[in-house]
DNA sequence: TAAAATGTTGGGTA
DNA sequence: ATACCCAACATTTT
Protein backbone atom coordinates (compact mmCIF):
# COMPACT_ATOMS: atom_id res chain seq x y z
CA UNK A 1 0.00 0.00 0.00
CA UNK A 2 2.92 2.30 -0.58
CA UNK A 3 2.87 5.61 -1.75
CA UNK A 4 2.19 9.42 0.34
CA UNK A 5 -1.35 9.20 -0.06
CA UNK A 6 -1.75 5.90 1.11
CA UNK A 7 0.76 5.52 3.90
CA UNK A 8 -1.07 9.21 5.38
CA UNK A 9 -4.72 6.83 4.78
CA UNK A 10 -3.32 4.24 7.15
CA UNK A 11 -1.97 6.41 9.46
CA UNK A 12 -5.31 8.13 9.91
CA UNK A 13 -6.65 5.06 10.40
CA UNK A 14 -4.25 3.54 12.93
CA UNK A 15 -3.82 6.78 15.04
CA UNK A 16 -7.28 6.09 16.71
CA UNK A 17 -6.96 2.31 17.73
CA UNK A 18 -2.87 2.66 18.32
CA UNK A 19 -2.40 5.58 20.44
CA UNK A 20 -2.37 5.07 23.98
CA UNK A 21 -1.81 1.27 23.61
CA UNK A 22 0.92 -0.79 25.22
CA UNK A 23 2.31 -3.34 23.16
CA UNK A 24 2.39 -6.63 25.51
CA UNK A 25 4.43 -8.74 22.70
CA UNK A 26 4.98 -9.48 19.32
CA UNK A 27 4.79 -12.41 16.90
CA UNK A 28 7.63 -12.61 14.29
CA UNK A 29 6.57 -15.23 11.59
CA UNK A 30 8.71 -13.71 8.90
CA UNK A 31 11.82 -12.21 10.78
CA UNK A 32 13.79 -10.77 8.17
CA UNK A 33 11.00 -8.01 8.47
CA UNK A 34 13.11 -6.40 11.12
CA UNK A 35 15.53 -4.46 9.93
CA UNK A 36 17.08 -3.24 12.67
CA UNK A 37 18.73 -5.55 16.19
CA UNK A 38 18.34 -9.16 15.91
CA UNK A 39 14.49 -10.71 16.35
CA UNK A 40 15.80 -11.71 19.80
CA UNK A 41 16.73 -8.07 20.94
CA UNK A 42 14.00 -6.36 19.17
CA UNK A 43 10.87 -8.68 20.55
CA UNK A 44 12.85 -7.38 24.72
CA UNK A 45 13.41 -4.36 23.58
CA UNK A 46 9.95 -2.85 22.11
CA UNK A 47 7.71 -4.93 25.17
CA UNK A 48 5.64 -3.03 27.66
CA UNK A 49 6.31 0.30 25.50
CA UNK A 50 3.38 2.36 25.13
CA UNK A 51 2.42 4.31 21.74
CA UNK A 52 2.45 7.90 22.24
CA UNK A 53 1.72 9.25 18.77
CA UNK A 54 1.85 8.03 14.88
CA UNK A 55 2.79 10.03 12.33
CA UNK A 56 4.04 9.90 8.52
CA UNK A 57 7.19 10.57 7.22
CA UNK A 58 7.60 10.34 3.20
CA UNK A 59 6.36 6.44 3.07
CA UNK A 60 7.47 5.83 6.60
CA UNK A 61 5.25 5.42 9.58
CA UNK A 62 6.99 6.81 12.43
CA UNK A 63 5.44 5.65 15.68
CA UNK A 64 6.54 7.60 18.60
CA UNK A 65 7.19 4.66 21.68
CA UNK A 66 7.96 5.57 24.96
CA UNK A 67 11.36 5.12 24.77
CA UNK A 68 12.32 4.65 20.88
CA UNK A 69 11.02 5.26 17.76
CA UNK A 70 8.93 2.20 15.73
CA UNK A 71 9.03 2.89 11.66
CA UNK A 72 7.08 0.46 9.29
CA UNK A 73 7.52 0.81 5.40
CA UNK A 74 5.25 -1.10 3.82
CA UNK A 75 7.28 -1.08 0.23
CA UNK A 76 5.59 -2.61 -2.45
CA UNK A 77 2.64 -4.81 -0.91
CA UNK A 78 2.50 -4.29 2.76
CA UNK A 79 -0.27 -3.24 4.49
CA UNK A 80 -1.13 -2.68 8.78
CA UNK A 81 -4.56 -3.34 10.08
CA UNK A 82 -5.33 -3.11 13.79
CA UNK A 83 -7.77 -5.81 14.61
CA UNK A 84 -9.33 -7.89 17.36
CA UNK A 85 -7.31 -10.18 18.63
CA UNK A 86 -9.90 -13.00 17.89
CA UNK A 87 -10.07 -12.26 14.14
CA UNK A 88 -8.60 -14.92 12.09
CA UNK A 89 -5.27 -13.89 10.86
CA UNK A 90 -4.92 -13.67 7.10
CA UNK A 91 -1.88 -15.92 5.05
CA UNK A 92 0.71 -12.89 4.96
CA UNK A 93 0.21 -11.34 8.37
CA UNK A 94 3.77 -11.61 9.29
CA UNK A 95 4.45 -9.51 12.07
CA UNK A 96 2.00 -9.24 14.86
CA UNK A 97 2.24 -6.27 18.05
CA UNK A 98 0.05 -7.42 20.99
CA UNK A 99 -1.84 -4.80 22.69
CA UNK A 100 -2.56 -5.04 26.00
CA UNK A 101 -6.09 -4.23 25.04
CA UNK A 102 -8.18 -6.90 23.04
CA UNK A 103 -6.63 -5.80 20.04
CA UNK A 104 -3.58 -6.66 18.09
CA UNK A 105 -1.59 -4.35 14.49
CA UNK A 106 -0.89 -6.72 12.25
CA UNK A 107 1.68 -6.04 9.18
CA UNK A 108 0.41 -8.09 5.99
CA UNK A 109 2.74 -8.04 3.52
CA UNK A 110 2.63 -10.85 0.62
CA UNK A 111 5.88 -9.82 -1.59
CA UNK A 112 7.50 -9.67 2.13
CA UNK A 113 9.70 -6.70 0.97
CA UNK A 114 8.23 -4.41 3.90
CA UNK A 115 10.99 -3.56 6.67
CA UNK A 116 10.66 -2.95 10.71
CA UNK A 117 13.04 -0.35 12.31
CA UNK A 118 13.05 0.18 15.75
CA UNK A 119 15.73 3.36 17.30
CA UNK A 120 16.26 5.64 19.42
CA UNK A 121 16.55 8.37 16.67
CA UNK A 122 13.82 8.30 13.61
CA UNK A 123 16.62 10.43 11.53
CA UNK A 124 18.75 7.12 11.74
CA UNK A 125 16.13 6.06 9.19
CA UNK A 126 14.79 9.11 7.99
CA UNK A 127 17.47 10.99 7.47
CA UNK A 128 18.30 10.62 3.80
CA UNK A 129 14.72 11.66 2.55
CA UNK A 130 14.17 14.86 0.51
CA UNK A 131 11.63 17.44 1.89
CA UNK A 132 7.46 16.16 2.38
CA UNK A 133 6.49 17.73 -0.52
CA UNK A 134 2.88 18.71 0.88
CA UNK A 135 4.86 20.63 4.51
CA UNK A 136 3.95 24.61 4.58
CA UNK A 137 7.52 25.48 4.11
CA UNK A 138 7.71 23.62 0.66
CA UNK A 139 7.34 26.56 -1.56
CA UNK A 140 7.41 26.42 -5.43
CA UNK A 141 10.71 28.25 -5.06
CA UNK A 142 12.08 25.55 -3.32
CA UNK A 143 11.27 22.76 -5.98
CA UNK A 144 12.60 25.26 -8.74
CA UNK A 145 15.80 24.74 -6.84
CA UNK A 146 15.86 21.36 -6.35
CA UNK A 147 15.26 20.66 -9.83
CA UNK A 148 17.72 23.53 -11.35
CA UNK A 149 20.47 21.88 -9.30
CA UNK A 150 20.64 18.80 -11.11
CA UNK A 151 20.63 17.34 -14.77
CA UNK A 152 18.15 14.26 -14.51
CA UNK A 153 14.59 13.59 -16.37
CA UNK A 154 11.68 14.45 -14.37
CA UNK A 155 10.40 11.22 -13.40
CA UNK A 156 13.02 9.69 -12.07
CA UNK A 157 14.01 12.59 -10.37
CA UNK A 158 10.90 12.89 -8.64
CA UNK A 159 10.80 8.98 -7.50
CA UNK A 160 14.21 9.87 -5.93
CA UNK A 161 13.22 9.90 -2.16
CA UNK A 162 16.25 11.96 -1.04
CA UNK A 163 14.97 14.57 -3.84
CA UNK A 164 11.26 14.60 -2.42
CA UNK A 165 10.29 12.10 -0.01
CA UNK A 166 6.90 10.53 -0.54
CA UNK A 167 6.24 10.41 -4.63
CA UNK A 168 6.07 6.88 -5.81
CA UNK A 169 5.12 5.90 -9.47
CA UNK A 170 1.67 6.61 -9.77
CA UNK A 171 1.44 9.76 -8.39
CA UNK A 172 4.71 10.73 -10.55
CA UNK A 173 3.03 9.87 -13.61
CA UNK A 174 -0.37 11.91 -12.67
CA UNK A 175 1.67 14.99 -11.42
CA UNK A 176 3.36 15.27 -14.88
CA UNK A 177 0.46 14.60 -16.82
CA UNK A 178 -1.39 17.23 -14.93
CA UNK A 179 1.25 19.65 -15.15
CA UNK A 180 1.81 18.69 -19.30
CA UNK A 181 5.17 18.18 -18.67
CA UNK A 182 7.20 15.36 -20.25
CA UNK A 183 8.75 12.63 -18.08
CA UNK A 184 11.61 12.54 -19.53
CA UNK A 185 12.39 16.40 -19.98
CA UNK A 186 15.53 17.60 -17.88
CA UNK A 187 15.05 18.89 -14.53
CA UNK A 188 17.21 22.06 -15.52
CA UNK A 189 15.31 22.95 -18.21
CA UNK A 190 12.11 24.01 -16.82
CA UNK A 191 11.17 27.64 -16.14
CA UNK A 192 9.97 29.31 -13.35
CA UNK A 193 6.94 29.46 -14.52
CA UNK A 194 6.65 25.38 -15.35
CA UNK A 195 8.13 24.86 -11.71
CA UNK A 196 5.40 26.54 -10.36
CA UNK A 197 3.29 24.43 -12.46
CA UNK A 198 4.51 21.36 -11.12
CA UNK A 199 4.77 22.25 -7.53
CA UNK A 200 1.19 22.54 -7.87
CA UNK A 201 -0.07 19.77 -9.73
CA UNK A 202 2.37 17.69 -7.51
CA UNK A 203 0.48 19.20 -4.20
CA UNK A 204 -2.69 18.83 -6.12
CA UNK A 205 -2.30 15.19 -6.91
CA UNK A 206 -1.14 14.35 -3.19
CA UNK A 207 -4.04 15.95 -1.43
CA UNK A 208 -6.98 14.79 -3.86
CA UNK A 209 -5.68 11.15 -3.67
CA UNK A 210 -5.64 11.45 0.13
CA UNK A 211 -8.85 13.26 0.59
CA UNK A 212 -9.84 9.44 -2.32
CA UNK A 213 -8.14 7.72 0.86
CA UNK A 214 -5.84 6.41 -1.22
CA UNK A 215 -5.58 4.26 -4.56
CA UNK A 216 -6.58 0.53 -3.94
CA UNK A 217 -4.93 -1.45 -7.18
CA UNK A 218 -3.44 -4.63 -7.37
CA UNK A 219 -4.98 -6.56 -4.75
CA UNK A 220 -4.72 -4.12 -2.46
CA UNK A 221 -8.03 -3.04 -1.46
CA UNK A 222 -8.66 -1.45 1.69
CA UNK A 223 -11.44 1.29 0.57
CA UNK A 224 -9.41 4.01 -1.44
CA UNK A 225 -11.10 5.29 -4.44
CA UNK A 226 -7.97 7.52 -6.16
CA UNK A 227 -7.87 4.38 -8.86
CA UNK A 228 -11.25 5.80 -10.21
CA UNK A 229 -9.58 9.03 -11.03
CA UNK A 230 -6.10 8.49 -12.50
CA UNK A 231 -5.14 10.51 -15.53
CA UNK A 232 -2.62 8.94 -16.54
CA UNK A 233 -1.60 5.88 -14.60
CA UNK A 234 -2.75 2.34 -15.92
CA UNK A 235 -4.68 4.12 -18.96
CA UNK A 236 -2.57 3.41 -21.88
CA UNK A 237 -4.52 3.40 -24.99
CA UNK A 238 -7.00 5.78 -22.92
CA UNK A 239 -7.92 9.44 -24.07
CA UNK A 240 -5.59 12.00 -22.09
CA UNK A 241 -8.09 14.43 -20.01
CA UNK A 242 -5.91 17.13 -21.25
CA UNK A 243 -5.95 17.07 -25.01
CA UNK A 244 -7.95 13.82 -26.01
CA UNK A 245 -4.74 11.63 -27.33
CA UNK A 246 -3.88 7.90 -26.50
CA UNK A 247 -2.17 7.77 -22.96
CA UNK A 248 1.66 6.08 -23.90
CA UNK A 249 3.43 3.65 -21.92
CA UNK A 250 7.32 3.68 -21.79
CA UNK A 251 9.41 2.12 -19.49
CA UNK A 252 11.85 4.60 -17.90
CA UNK A 253 14.61 3.29 -15.04
CA UNK A 254 12.37 0.15 -15.18
CA UNK A 255 9.67 1.29 -13.98
CA UNK A 256 6.25 1.47 -16.43
CA UNK A 257 5.24 5.45 -17.30
CA UNK A 258 2.54 6.79 -18.36
CA UNK A 259 1.83 9.41 -20.10
CA UNK A 260 0.49 12.11 -23.23
CA UNK A 261 3.49 12.56 -25.59
CA UNK A 262 1.06 15.03 -27.51
CA UNK A 263 0.78 17.55 -24.26
CA UNK A 264 3.27 16.68 -22.37
CA UNK A 265 6.14 18.43 -23.90
CA UNK A 266 10.05 18.14 -23.65
C1' DT B 1 4.43 -18.72 -19.70
C1' DA B 2 6.53 -14.72 -19.34
C1' DA B 3 5.75 -10.30 -17.61
C1' DA B 4 4.41 -6.95 -14.28
C1' DA B 5 3.00 -5.22 -9.95
C1' DT B 6 2.00 1.48 -5.27
C1' DG B 7 9.62 0.27 -3.61
C1' DT B 8 14.44 0.44 -2.29
C1' DT B 9 19.29 -0.71 -2.51
C1' DG B 10 23.70 -2.17 -3.87
C1' DG B 11 26.95 -3.06 -7.57
C1' DG B 12 28.97 -2.02 -11.79
C1' DT B 13 29.65 1.32 -15.54
C1' DA B 14 30.03 5.81 -17.81
C1' DA C 1 30.65 13.52 -7.57
C1' DT C 2 26.74 12.49 -10.81
C1' DA C 3 24.04 9.81 -13.56
C1' DC C 4 22.36 5.48 -15.36
C1' DC C 5 21.22 0.43 -15.76
C1' DC C 6 20.29 -3.92 -13.85
C1' DA C 7 19.66 -7.52 -10.51
C1' DA C 8 17.85 -8.71 -6.22
C1' DC C 9 14.34 -9.10 -2.64
C1' DA C 10 9.29 -12.79 -2.79
C1' DT C 11 4.79 -13.61 -4.25
C1' DT C 12 0.71 -13.31 -6.90
C1' DT C 13 -1.86 -12.34 -10.89
C1' DT C 14 -2.83 -11.75 -15.79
Amino acid sequence: MPELPEVETVVRQLRQPCVGQRIADVTLRWPRHIATLSPRQFKSRIRDQKIQSLHRRGKYLVFSLTNDFLLIHLKMSGDLQVLPKATPRGKHAHTIFHFANDQELRFSDTRKFGRVYLVADPEEVTGPLGPEPLARNFTAGKLFNILTARHRPLKPLLLDQTVIAGVGNIYADESLNRARLHPQKRSDSLTRAEARTLWRSLRHTLNLAIRHNGSSIDTLYRGGEHQNYFRAYDREGEPCYNCGAPIQRIVLGGRSTHFCSDCQTL
